[in-house]
DNA sequence: ACGCCCCCGCGTCAGTCAAC
DNA sequence: GTTGACTGACGCGGGGGCGT
């Protein structure tokens, strides 16, 4: 089989796709947060508050790309199974006939 | 040229899950 | 309980095909 078959093998029931590897890296450019001791006036726990959302959805954007990305990988491997399990459905079917046709020529 | 429809990719939100 | 990663769902905008 070309396919890894890999899909069910590391989970049971969850998707090739879905199987969940730690990343720590940040993309570039990001700075981590200041310790909350650090902060004192409310305007820079304001600015702390909008620095953590853009950080939170900046690293929501790349992992919905990555997500996609491995969706759409999952789902091209799938058409590929499928593919080649049409072809070996239709051998199969083939085989069947050419055995038939050889018993029935044995029973006349 | 225009409107309409469909598809695709994107950003965001909300919910879930695992690790701590 | 908190936090970070992941993903389904939603809405939006752009591009391409098609009929008028």
């Amino acid at each position: 089989m070309a396919v890894t078959g890999d899909e069910t093998a590391a989970t049971g029931d969850m998707p090739a796709y879905q199987i969940r590897t730690p990343t720590t890296t940040l993309p570039q450019g990001v700075v981590m947060a200041a310790s909350p001791g650090t902060l004192h006036s409310p305007q820079q726990m304001a600015e702390e508050a909008t620095r953590k959302r853009e950080l939170r959805l900046l690293k929501n954007r790349e992992a919905a790309k990555e997500c996609r990305r491995r969706k759409k990988e999952y789902i091209k491997c799938l058409e590929s199974r499928v593919a080649v399990l049409e072809v070996q459905n239709k051998k199969l079917i083939q085989e069947l006939e050419t055995l038939k046709d050889i018993c029935s020529s044995k029973t006349d």
